[in-house]
DNA sequence: ACCTGAACACCGTTCAAGT
DNA sequence: ACCTGAACACCGTTCAAGT
């Protein structure tokens, strides 16, 4: 049977590449470029972020380096990979030099969700590449490994400390996706606020008055809202 | 100024449409159509469960209604039309039937947070779609007033109700994505596990003692884990 | 009046022809 | 030896020609 390669992004495309604690690989496939791999890569997030997933495309990236769609392919084996380093990039901007001036695991998880939220932000047509997959990218797994230090190095069991990640990344990439997400303008919640307005009270008895009470809630109080529940949830959990 | 139309799936775009409680327009847009709306919203969905949003296309769906590309556009007005409503179809196989049982609000968030990650998981090449918008289509609204209504009746403030229900969405579509997301492998925990093995034990310390303390916990646990957290965590606020 | 084959302007990818 | 223009087989969308 013909062994089908896996796909670009997923752990074993990326235990393929060489590990060059860069968000790209350190050498060209072959020969001598005329251009770097990471001015491709982050050419291509600044064109994601400008036009979005659907509307980037591989002549739209040749022509922002002046170059031809053919002279990627000496860089990156197609799309789906370029793609997949453009989102360990944007890991690889969540800055967590925080961490260090923590000083329990709630901070540390509180300040990792803020963090990761602040970058997410940035780049919302990147939310769904990263949905995709666990991101085990050079700046994925850089940044997984610092969060579980400061945990670990607080005294929460790694079991626990590994659970909690999980559970708070999921929460932030789900929140920064529907709060920004690759498709919301930018008074998403005006519209979200005015749509609701022309619902039929009777229809939707509940929903109104759900919504009603949250008219004058700032979207980062209801962030932190969800973050307060899952760290004070795992604090029983800890102490038992 | 050019007014420029809502994208589809957006609030606004969805309250363009008439509300037909379905998950297609009751009627087609012009005409005396040969196919019905809901048909072809149910083949566009077994066509992305099949092949994925990436390889779905509209001459792929013609061919299977046996039809051609330019009939569709008789009924939708294009193919992110038809991607909103297959999302709205998938939330509409959400039964929340159980909620009638519930007898406390922590119950009511359980049963939620199950029922989407059941069907969810049923369908995971469209959670990048489901995660571009707040689902607003007809059964999006519905389950959501269905959840908030159970909630209100056991006595959950109503701006708490809003908010749990969004962070337990948020939690189960970032869990859901990340276990079985659109291009994770069958044995995607397997997959993983190997991956973190081949990894160098000195860069990754942290990772790997937290890797190895969940190689033998099950992924169901895992969710039933985080969704504690927020259950647990909402409580105190509850009662104050 | 309604439907749709065929065309249009793209896309990701490949490769033979250039330097 | 290395690079890349031009082609290939697609794609979403449109519209004029059919019935």
């Amino acid at each position: 049977m013909a062994a089908t390669p896996p796909p670009p992004g997923s752990p074993a495309w990326w235990a393929a590449r060489p590990a060059p604690s860069r968000s790209a690989p350190a050498e060209p496939r072959r020969g001598r470029p005329s251009l770097d791999t990471a001015h491709i890569v982050g050419t291509a997030l600044r064109l994601v972020d400008e036009h979005g997933t659907q509307a980037f495309s591989l002549r739209m990236l040749a022509e922002a380096l002046n170059s031809g769609t053919a002279t990627l392919y000496r860089h990156f084996d197609g799309k789906d990979e370029i793609l997949a380093y453009v989102v360990d990039r944007v890991l690889g901007e969540v800055d967590l030099d925080a961490l260090a001036d923590t000083t329990d695991w709630r901070e540390t998880l509180t300040v990792t969700a803020r963090r990761f939220h602040t970058t997410l932000s940035r780049h919302p047509h990147t939310l769904p590449l990263l949905i995709a997959y666990v991101p085990v990218g050079p700046h994925g797994l850089d940044r997984r490994e610092r969060v579980l230090g400061a945990l670990l190095a607080h005294g929460l069991p790694a079991a626990l400390a590994a659970r909690a990640f999980t559970a708070v990344t999921h929460y932030v990439i789900g929140f920064t996706a529907q709060q920004c997400g690759p498709s919301t303008t930018p008074d998403h919640a005006a519209e979200l606020a005015a749509f609701y307005g022309g619902l039929d009270p009777d229809a939707y008895p509940s929903l109104l008055r759900a919504a009603r009470s949250l008219t004058s809630v700032a979207v980062d109080e209801e962030f932190e809202f969800g973050l307060t529940l899952l760290v004070q949830g795992l604090a029983p959990l800890v102490r038992a």
